[in-house]
DNA sequence: ATGTATGCAAAGTATTTGCACAATC
DNA sequence: GATTGTGCAAATACTTTGCATACAT
């Protein structure tokens, strides 16, 4: 099966619970929440207790599988991390650089909640200073 | 008063509880919880319910005075919205444009943690589809 | 067979709310 | 003086955890 494959791949062992939970998020388009999935799986038929669901999905974040925000709301949104490409950081004084995944998941469904607009593609370019210089930084401006 | 003249332009009334909220958050130059908020006013005598410390974040945040974020730790931060640049989003298809207030403070905030680097500057393009022509497409593509 | 996952129930944490009283304009 | 804010206590919402049992490899 498709989600088992996935579940493989990360060396996650596969469990009825798991695929379950995995194809409730593969198969929504929006983000979901913890208590969605739990109640959709009642509605399947293929009750998975809550805390199966948090655990999972916990599980699920942690080896990059689902992003894992929250919209302002007090609840966390889950869904499937399609494309996880990076943003390098580089620091304005050393040269120093950094990955970071892309953060613009979470804005993306933002924007499409409060404006409708659906995002095609971004670009983003940051300037940034490390923690070194800001530290040289600032010993400097003590002399 | 500094903070009470912040209060008035947005037409708060001012009270005691007020006051001293925002005199933390200002004096912040990190993000900070309610709770922090709730222990730093009793640290400083200035006994403030929590209940209302959140009460007035929310307002706060409801007149542009904070940010309110979460971290990724299931609880909200908050901060001065210090600068409140705009970002314009042009559908792709109808050129309709909106603008959004800016989304990158919470970014800011979880590069600053996960990395230690600090944003001095942005620039983020979006290219967009709106509600609108989205339907048109998909109404298309169904004849 | 061993280690890991799950369900259940209970606990924990963050936030919200109702109400009587107090403070502000 | 009318309206709005506050403290207190209780409620709610979301998430986590301990433990005994069940399951996957």
């Amino acid at each position: 099966m498709n989600y088992e494959s996935c579940l493989k791949e990360k060396k996650i062992k596969i469990t009825r619970g798991r695929v379950v939970i995995l194809n409730i998020i593969y198969n929504s388009l929006q983000p979901i929440t913890a208590d969605f999935i739990y109640e959709t799986s009642v509605d399947q038929g293929n009750n998975i207790d809550l805390s199966t669901v948090y655990r999972s999905l916990e599980l699920f974040a942690s080896k990059d599988i689902v992003d894992k925000f929250d919209l302002g709301d007090g609840k966390y949104n889950y869904k499937i991390k399609e494309y996880k490409h990076k943003h390098k950081i580089e620091c304005s004084c050393c040269h120093k650089k950094v990955e970071i995944d892309c953060p613009m998941i979470p804005i993306e469904e933002l924007i499409k909640n409060k404006t409708g607009f659906v995002l095609l593609e971004h670009e983003l370019n940051m300037k940034a200073v490390c923690q070194d210089c800001l530290k040289k930084i600032s010993e400097n401006n003590e002399k």
